[in-house]
RNA sequence: GGCCCGGUGGUCAAGAGGCCUAAGACACCGCCCUUUCACGGCGGUAACACGGGUUCGAAUCCCGUCCGGGUCACCA
């Protein structure tokens, strides 16, 4: 038996199953040709953020515009950093925002595939096989080296202006035997296991990116750790082996991962694995005190996808949104093809901006608008009333009260309009938007515009209730109105008005603005004849006269 | 600091040596439409970081400077 052999006994003494075995149990998928196997490997050490949403959708729209696969995988290996709940609200949070999920873990709690466990941690003898063969081939080695030694070692390097980390001459335990090994372990030291780089600084390695090109950078030369002390493998190590036993063709994440590729791509020639390719998408950056930065879950709530919630964003609509940022032709294609969904976009990854985008809330804004503007309301009440039913009850028991008349209100400038209303673009907005049509909510101080004298204001109402006729039609509405603007010296045309403005108090429009105020308590409305409509005779004859009366109380 | 990547209006961006007098979208401003607001229509302000090359010709290619971002863990 050779040294190594021993070390890896020695070291792993109870795995006895080969990498053979797992290259005949996990064999390559049947696949179209072209088809894209990706994958999103979150870890459940904080809430799902935007840049997560956006790796994942990325990912999805590669996988289906090539009939590809795209799978989740939860990097667990980091135990200290967990958080309760974290796989659950990543995988559901995904699915909440329409990103279909075809293998791994499909919800929070259910995992589907034949390529499992899709969890680092419930895989940690296939880890633990690999390294071991890596050992016996004189590729790997225990490293016994402590925290605080290690932190000497790269003071020092720093203080002689050396490279950091455990490379070459730095690499203590490099040639460590299978007998000082043994002592060591003997006494209870603890110890990682190390790859030994054949890498040197001096050579080049290229790969060409699918999102930023022809990258060139120095090989790998550094010792990393492949098996922390606990036997769980670090993230380098995890990937290799994981995306190789699971087919992964195109490993698509966020390019903080960019200078770790030597690393990797040393990592699957050693293995003997063929590298996938990799495709490095810029983060969403944030603005911070006129310096951009990249969007931090810790700083920035609207980091966390529950923040859109909160706000009453659709999921859709940030997917949406998303969409924009992730292929500048995209908003081409939405204007050419305006219902279709977003899945049936032809995505390319080369198009992928190369630097990070600053998150844009108008921009998102104005998508979600357009996005609503082209609901109907009974589409528009379901939603909203989602969204109430979770984030404002108070609200929710309101439009839920009397769905037909909450319905109605909704369907005001919308549905029988060929330029529906753009006003809302999140749920939060509606109940300050619709305040006057709900008791609870309506209030009116009946502030007139300057020019408007609060003696017209009381005679032109009072008038109005005696022809107001509640059948109108938006027409005969507002001509109601302009018959009595002469007997009030209102101008019944506003171009006459205009034309000469001395000659009148005001126009027909001053008078309706009156009406509105009566009715809604503000000067900006949607059309006032469907809200009176909407609203009924009782309702606006009350509202009118409380006018009349204070007024002239 | 080493190693990578990047710099086109306030933002997202089109742009592959002549089509660039530099597109489009968001935001902002103005006008028109209009019973208000919104919508819509029309128009406007506003950019190739800087300096050297290469070339008949540079936003586009090369070099340098500056600026920005990422990364240098038993985190992912």
């Amino acid at each position: 038996m050779t040294e190594f052999k021993k070390m890896a006994e020695l070291l792993l003494p109870n795995i006895d199953k080969t990498p053979e075995y797992y290259e005949n149990l996990y064999p390559a998928r049947k696949l179209s040709e072209g088809a894209r196997v990706v994958r999103i490997a979150p870890s459940p050490t904080g809430y799902l953020h935007l840049g997560t949403l956006f790796a994942a959708l990325v990912n999805r729209i590669t996988a289906t515009s090539t009939n590809g696969i795209f799978f989740t995988r939860i990097e667990d290996t980091d135990k200290k950093r967990e958080i309760e709940g974290g796989i659950e609200d990543i995988i559901d949070g995904l699915n909440r925002f329409g990103i279909t999920i075809d293998e791994g873990f499909v919800s929070g709690t259910h995992e589907s595939g034949e390529h499992g466990p899709y969890q680092q941690s419930k895989r940690a003898e296939i880890y633990q096989t690999y390294v071991k063969d890596l050992i016996s081939k004189g590729l790997a080695y225990p490293c016994f080296c402590t925290a605080e030694e290690l932190e000497a070692v790269r003071e020092s390097q720093e203080k002689n202006k050396i490279r950091t980390g455990y490379h070459g001459e730095y690499a203590r335990h490099r040639n460590i035997t299978v007998d000082e090994a043994a002592a060591l372990i003997a006494e209870g030291k603890p110890y990682v296991v190390r790859l030994k780089s054949p890498g040197s600084e001096e050579n080049r390695i290229t790969f060409d990116d699918g999102i930023k090109g022809k990258i060139e950078m120095p090989e790998n030369d550094e010792d990393f750790v492949l098996l922390k002390s606990d036997g769980i493998p670090t993230y380098h190590f995890a990937h290799a082996v994981d995306d190789h036993l699971m087919h992964t063709t195109h490993v698509i994440r966020g390019d903080e991962w960019i200078s770790s590729v030597p690393k990797h791509i040393q990592l699957f020639c050693l293995l003997g694995f063929k590298p996938p390719k990799y495709a490095h998408v810029a983060p969403i950056m944030k603005l911070d005190n006129g310096a951009k930065r990249k969007i931090s879950k810790r700083k920035d709530p609207e980091a966390a996808v529950r923040f859109f919630a909160e706000q009453g964003y659709e999921s859709e609509n940030v997917i949406e949104y998303l969409m924009t940022i992730a292929a500048s032709d995209f908003e081409d294609w939405r204007k050419c093809n305006p219902d279709a969904s977003y899945k049936t976009f032809k995505f390319n990854l080369k198009k992928m901006s190369v630097s990070g985008a600053l998150f844009d809330e108008n921009k998102l804004l104005d998508v979600s608008k357009n996005r609503i503007a082209r609901l109907k309301s009974g589409e528009v009440y379901d939603k909203l009333t989602a969204w109430a039913k979770e984030f404002d009850g108070e609200f929710y028991d309101m439009l839920t009260a009397n769905p037909n008349f909450t319905k109605a209100m909704l369907a005001i400038d919308r549905d029988d309009s060929a330029k529906p209303r753009k006003d809302l673009a999140k749920w939060n907005e509606a109940k300050e938007f619709y305040a006057y049509f709900f008791d609870g909510l309506y209030s009116n101080n009946y502030e007139l515009p300057e020019n408007i004298a609060a003696d017209d204001a009381a005679k032109f109402l009072t008038k109005y209730l005696e022809v107001y006729n509640p059948k109108d039609d938006r027409q005969e509405w507002f001509n109601r109105i302009k018959t009595l603007a002469p007997e009030l010296n209102f101008a019944a045309e506003t171009k006459e008005y205009k034309a000469n403005p001395d000659a009148y108090k005001g126009s027909a429009g001053d008078l309706s603005t009156i009406l509105r105020i009566a009715i809604t308590g503000r000067r900006n409305t949607p059309d006032l004849c469907s809200i009176m409509q909407v609203l009924g005779k009782e309702e606006c004859t009350n509202r009118i006269e409380k006018m009349i009366n204070t007024i002239k109380g």
